[in-house]
DNA sequence: CTGAAAGCGCTAACAT
DNA sequence: ATGTTAGCGCTTTCAG
């Protein structure tokens, strides 16, 4: 027994395959013990309705497709998990990809999305296919940016205020007595730029040196190998500043195989607060980006855009907010 | 300018649509210059088959249904991730569902779904629906269970060995010389239980009293408290299995606001060996579940039902192993 | 080796 | 208020 089609609810209700597909739609004008016929008769044989079919006459497949560069922050998750609860909410599914930061990968995946007919695409960083990103902004592909605002692109954004949080990070730890601070932030990453630039400007107005800055790819090991070589100086940072909460776990972890005890010998705060803090021992205290804010938002603009067709052009930014936990203290 | 359809190729490269899906779908024989021709036309134009259409004519979609009860615990996210990366090298997507371990959403997704074609599912933990399940069963929808064996049901499963598991961590502990130990486990879950049943086994083939067992939802709070209250006794133990990483960090947290120093004071050991390990500390001892071996073998299965049609009936159990670190020591 | 034609399930004018 | 019809883009016999 196959699937039921339109066909034979209309046959068994005794209307046309139209009028079912009016009752569907809620379109045209239908009588009103048709209708209630219809849709006794849909119920009893399960009907449901077939996606490809009404995609393929132009109608949207209430799909998102959700790119994320990697798995290894777990800031992207949390993104991935508040956006799907939101899709839900508002009857989108949302298809996964993850592209590794590789360029190649994102042009593939991409078009096996477009052939998938996803109504949209919600970027949660930034492309490294500059070509791609063209092509979609040429198209009027409708996509939102997550955490990644792109001046040079016609794209809606939606992110923390990378800026701010960078703000926030010096004056709070300003207000702790602290002077001597270092921060390890994430290589190549739009959203690391303003943070860092944020921090330091903050030196700059109170006319302090300024502070000491080592990259590293968002990985725990690679931030613990650069903080041990921070650590190891003989003017010893008092607190350090980790780009994002990924980097802060790996100083705390630094900072425990040299011995020094957090926030004691040294403080540290994270960027983020994804629930890794939550986790961490002490906990972290960290700058709070609003990620299921930002995630809710960013389907709403992109289902606004699908509906309505074309971008909005529209840049939301929300403000951080610092979350005391017990990684850092007064001086 | 329209997205190039089939037709567009075609008159291009003066040959039938036909044709073209024929060197698309390399079936029928076609002349070789005719082949290149068209190969070349399509890449000119940047032609992508419409996938609704093929799916239409009853063609596979190339898309997967997965399936996470919770986001709470990161094992799910672990295998998200592992499952989307194979599917990806195997030419699938994954359409990622988040289901709360709630029967109606179950319901409403599931049948989502199936309306857009996804061609099977991956269900990572128990459904609550058991009608929605029989329903799969009895159509013979592709659908393979990870880490959640259903005996009663005709479905591919794939897991770790959650009994071994059990039986691992009460020898591991055994070797340490710890006999008093207790264990929090995971409330109403199918891998739970023959973890439990693993770990309480050994004692009795010891003949020792029954380990101590307390259960939590999978929440690091919720183990938290129950931990407390298992610490506080006056026999307290001298190691704490987690019957999952979460609950393992939950345990972990509890000792620390006890003022007992791990492993010093007393041992905990997790069990899956999610990210979660690395990032405590001291950094957690842990049985290990191939989280990665799974989710790939899991989709390689759901695949084969795909391209063979209807289920295989196999259930792969994979060996779980300890990973020693530093939460657990020698009595 | 290639083309003509029918049809997958649904929608949207346009008729009635 | 409901039905007729054409067609979305692709696949697949079946002829040629």
């Amino acid at each position: 027994m196959m699937k039921p089609t339109i066909y034979d609810i209309a046959k068994k209700a005794g209307v046309s395959a139209a009028t079912v597909s009016n009752v569907i739609n809620e379109r045209g004008r239908v009588g009103d013990k048709t209708r209630k016929k219809v849709l006794a008769i849909m119920d009893e044989l399960q009907y449901r309705p077939n996606t490809a079919a009404s995609v393929l006459k132009g109608k949207a497949a209430f799909t998102i497709g959700f790119f994320v560069p990697d798995m290894l922050n777990p800031v992207y998750m949390e993104y991935v998990k508040h956006a799907e609860e939101r899709a839900q909410e508002r009857g989108f599914s949302i298809m996964m990809c993850s592209t590794e930061n590789d360029p190649v990968k994102e042009r593939l995946q991409a078009d096996v999305l477009r052939q998938k007919n996803v109504d949209g695409f919600i970027i949660t960083s930034k492309f490294q296919n500059e070509e791609l990103l063209r092509e979609i902004e040429r198209e009027q592909y409708p996509s939102v940016c997550i955490a990644h605002e792109r001046p040079d692109f016609q794209f809606d954004s939606v992110s923390g205020n990378d800026w701010e949080a960078g703000i926030m990070a010096a004056d709070y730890l300003f207000s702790l007595g602290h002077t001597n601070i270092a921060m390890i932030a994430e290589k190549d990453s739009v959203s690391s730029y303003g943070r860092i630039e944020g921090f330091k400007e903050r030196f700059r107005k109170k006319e302090m040196k300024q502070p000491l800055i080592r990259y590293a790819e968002a990985s725990i090991d690679q931030a613990k190998a650069m903080a041990l070589n921070l650590l190891k100086q003989d003017d010893r940072p008092t607190a350090v500043f980790g780009g994002n909460d990924v980097l802060a776990v790996g100083i705390m972890q630094a900072a425990r195989t040299l011995g020094l005890s957090i926030p004691e010998d040294i403080s540290v705060i994270g960027l983020d607060d994804t629930f890794l803090c939550q986790i961490v021992s002490p906990q972290l205290t960290a700058i709070a980006m609003p990620v299921k804010k930002i995630s809710y938002r960013a389907v709403d603009l992109l289902i606004e855009q699908i509906e309505k067709g074309g971008t909005l052009k529209s840049t939301d930014l929300f403000p951080p907010v610092v979350i005391e936990r017990d990684s850092a203290r007064k001086l």
